[in-house]
RNA sequence: GGCCUUAUCGUCUAACGGUUAGGACGAAGCCUUCUCAAGGCUUAAAUCGGAGUUCGAUUCUCCGUGAGGUCACCA
């Protein structure tokens, strides 16, 4: 809903410490942060490191890194406690203990007398019995007293059917097979998912919780958690799943799903990602596909998100990311370009690097050529930069026009050719269509083909390339009639 | 298996119950061209199935079917 909230709208990101941040992931942060600064609201990263068996070693680090990177700005995160104290819930175990006695005193949680074994023979004969596997079948009669080894347990208050609304799905509900006596605190000391991000979103007035859909399911045992406790509910938002390509599955670390990184890796531009990522699951409803972050926060709402899981189509996202370029400034453009040149070692120590005149002359030409920067690695890869830089090798087949054109009726050619250039005053190279008005019409007389295509191959070396009257313009003078030369040479 | 969610071109999606079901990516074709790239134009391509409500269902209801999620001392 867009209407104005009451009460300042907070939201916050939540992940687990377990490795990098996938597009599923980012795509959740990203509603979140849209929602919240939309809204003129706060934006927290909280992160939920309750699990130390699962925890992966820099992944905070990692998970920030590729927030900055997107310029989804938290207001407060791991490094900046808010006045609720720590984003970390390893700090916060206090808290949850505070609130574990509450839920003890109030008859809402009580010791697990059993071994983990005891409960997983339960969990089986439910099995063989083909019935749901319920832990509040085997409450105890009388509750122990807890001494913080055993897992500490919540008892339901009220076994019943639970409806609640989300943004995105509307009224929902859920049976009562849905409620159990969950685990609130594991013998290890540290709170479960279950009862700690309830206590956080609440102790950090939380007043939308946006996350994946695959909570759907666990909301009941939620709300019943909020009423135990005597918390209001938040506003629900189930954002939908993005799926793989051959939307079997959802999108998980197993299934190939990438690091959000290796996306700046390949070259894209985090404007691309954001605005890529919002489309997907979201739409404004308008047909305007390209926007940038600011749009994007004035555009967004909640009742626009999508219901069904949708497919990352990294094609669109290549055709995305080449509009974005297409908005940079060309300075910058034209820098980040250079910069990934000097990356490829054959080309990294041409002296024509640190030539701005010729620079300037082949940078529209590979910009063209590409969609994401590492694009230019491609390229480089199949020959088609390096000619610009070093005299190309080829076979003298390929200056024979569709392999037909005899070899001294080709030397005829770029003989005359030669004689053309060769009487050209030097600001005639510097303009393409001069170049193309001193050949173009001996070229048409002749037969196009027959003139353009060895001439162009005697400047590329390829097959697939640039017109001859940008190459020559590129080249120079000089060098343009050094390449055709060579080509007579070896056409004998 | 229980519970829950979901369903429009290959993909992302639009459509107060009334449209020739729209757009974008991709594909195909044409133009431009010596070859690429870029650009321009054009085409193909969808309402999961069956009932019902209605003068009229992509849209509302029900029943199927498919798909996904969830049933942990993981989040």
């Amino acid at each position: 809903m867009d209407n104005i909230p009451s009460q300042k709208v907070v939201t916050r990101f939540a992940p687990s410490p377990t490795g990098f941040m996938h597009i599923g992931g980012v795509r959740t942060a990203l509603f979140a942060y849209l929602w919240a600064r939309k809204n003129n609201g706060t934006f927290i990263l909280r992160i939920e490191d309750t699990d130390k068996e699962r925890e992966v070693e820099g992944s905070i680090t990692h998970i920030q890194n590729s927030l900055k990177w997107l310029g989804l700005n938290w207001d407060y995160g791991p490094e900046k406690p808010g006045p609720f104290g720590s984003c970390i819930q390893s700090e916060r175990l206090s808290t949850y203990l505070e609130y574990a006695h509450i839920l003890i005193k109030k008859g809402y949680a009580y010791p697990d007398p059993y071994t983990q074994e005891e409960v997983e023979g339960f969990r089986k004969k439910a099995e063989e019995e083909k019935r749901a596997f319920l832990f509040r079948d085997h409450r105890p009669k009388e509750f122990g007293v807890w001494d913080g080894t055993q897992p500490l347990r919540f008892r339901v208050p009220e076994i019943k059917r639970y409806a609640w609304h989300d943004e995105v799905r509307g009224d929902l509900e859920a049976g009562q097979e849905a409620l159990d006596d969950f685990i609130l605190i594991k013998s290890d000391g540290y709170p479960t998912y279950n009862f700690a991000h309830i206590i956080d979103d609440h102790n950090m007035h939380v007043t939308c919780v946006i996350r994946g859909e695959e909570f759907i399911s666990s909301t009941p045992r939620f709300l019943s958690l909020y009423d135990a406790l005597g918390f209001p509910y938040p506003q629900f938002v189930s954002a939908p799943q993005i799926l793989r390509d051959d939307r079997t599955k959802k999108l998980g670390k197993r299934d190939g799903a990438k690091d959000i990184l290796e996306y700046k890796d390949e070259g894209y531009l985090p404007e691309t990602m954001i605005n890529f990522l919002a489309l997907i699951g979201w739409n404004p409803g308008t047909e305007q596909e390209l926007f940038s972050k600011q749009e994007l926060i004035e555009k967004f709402s909640l009742d626009r998100i999508q219901k069904a899981g949708a497919v990352f189509n990294e094609q669109k996202l290549d055709w995305m990311n080449k509009e974005h370029m297409k908005l940079m400034p060309e300075k910058t453009r034209n820098t980040e370009i250079l910069t990934w040149l000097s990356k490829n070692n054959q080309i990294s120590t041409s002296p024509k690097l640190q030539n701005v005149n010729f620079m300037s002359k082949i940078f529209p030409i590979i910009f063209d050529r590409i969609s994401k920067w590492s694009d230019i690695n491609t390229l480089n890869e199949t020959g088609e930069l390096a000619y610009f830089f070093n005299t190309p090798l080829y076979k003298k087949e390929q200056l024979s026009w569709k392999g037909e054109s005899p070899a001294e009726v080709t030397k005829k050619y770029l003989a005359r050719i030669i004689e053309i250039l060769e009487l050209a005053s030097l600001e005639e190279f510097d303009n393409v269509e001069k170049i193309k008005s001193l050949i173009f019409d001996y070229a048409t007389e002749t037969g196009r083909g027959q003139v353009l295509w060895p001439l162009r191959v005697a400047l590329s070396g390829l097959e697939k390339s640039p017109d001859p009257f940008t190459l020559i313009y590129i080249l120079g003078k000089e060098e343009s009639l050094d390449r055709i030369h060579y080509a007579c040479t070896l056409l004998i």
